[in-house]
DNA sequence: AATCTTGTGCTACTTTTACAGCACAATGCT
DNA sequence: AGCATTGTGCTGTAAAAGTAGCACAAGATT
């Protein structure tokens, strides 16, 4: 395990964000209650809600009051070229003893130079 | 250009760390000074400086008090292979409209399934 | 209908981070 | 030697983010 527990909104966010877009998290499925992910990364529970007010914004899941918070039906998953690639990525920076943090500002720095 | 002008020490350290590992910023090579990065990117002094201190116990860069900042010499440029991949990432997402952010999120979830 | 679940929305407090601005020490340059 | 450059270290202040705890509304469950 490389992930560090996130400490803080964006993180949270990122952390589903990752989920879904990567399809670990599929159509329709649950998300924990954001009392429950308050509790499992020891943040306050508005922490926890920002981070899926942010996610349903951006139209990545569905809140009902009471019938908890599911992944939004359609148009998650990225293209499986993206997701091959990130993991082809993430092999190769294993195998270098690239850190992920590392990787990322790699990623940033080349995707600069690329840009439309 | 996708890129966000960085606002914290944090994101500094992520756009320096990024251009020294994929080799945009050379060996030996100068960076701007601590002054001249504050103005650039419109904060305090004090968080450039943070920025630059945190390169520095990376080892990335060399600071000599009065001469400046400059890149390490060796171990700073990331195996050619991972920066290809980066770069083959950053195409495939792009072509596939995808976001910058949301490829970290996949990167980021698909590195958790590797990891050691 | 009564009750439990769940997301939301407060309030007041604490912690973290950045800010502005300056002074200093080390070093390069003339 | 004298001066400019540059990283560093301070002060006090302000803004941003998180915390704890609770109350409420919408809806599910029994």
């Amino acid at each position: 395990m490389t992930g560090t527990t996130p400490s803080s909104a964006d993180e949270i966010d990122a952390l589903f964000r990752g989920a879904i877009r990567s399809g670990q998290l599929g159509d329709g499925e649950r998300l924990p209650t954001v009392r429950q992910t308050a509790r499992d990364f020891s943040v306050a529970q508005a922490t926890a809600a920002k981070a899926y007010k942010s996610l349903e914004r951006d139209g990545l899941i569905v809140t009902r009051t009471a019938a908890g918070t599911r992944v939004a039906p359609g148009a998650s998953r990225a293209p499986q070229a993206v997701i091959e690639h990130a993991r082809a990525l993430a092999e190769a920076s294993e195998g270098a003893l690239v850190t992920l943090e590392d990787t990322i500002a790699i990623l940033r720095a080349v995707w600069r130079t690329e840009a439309t």
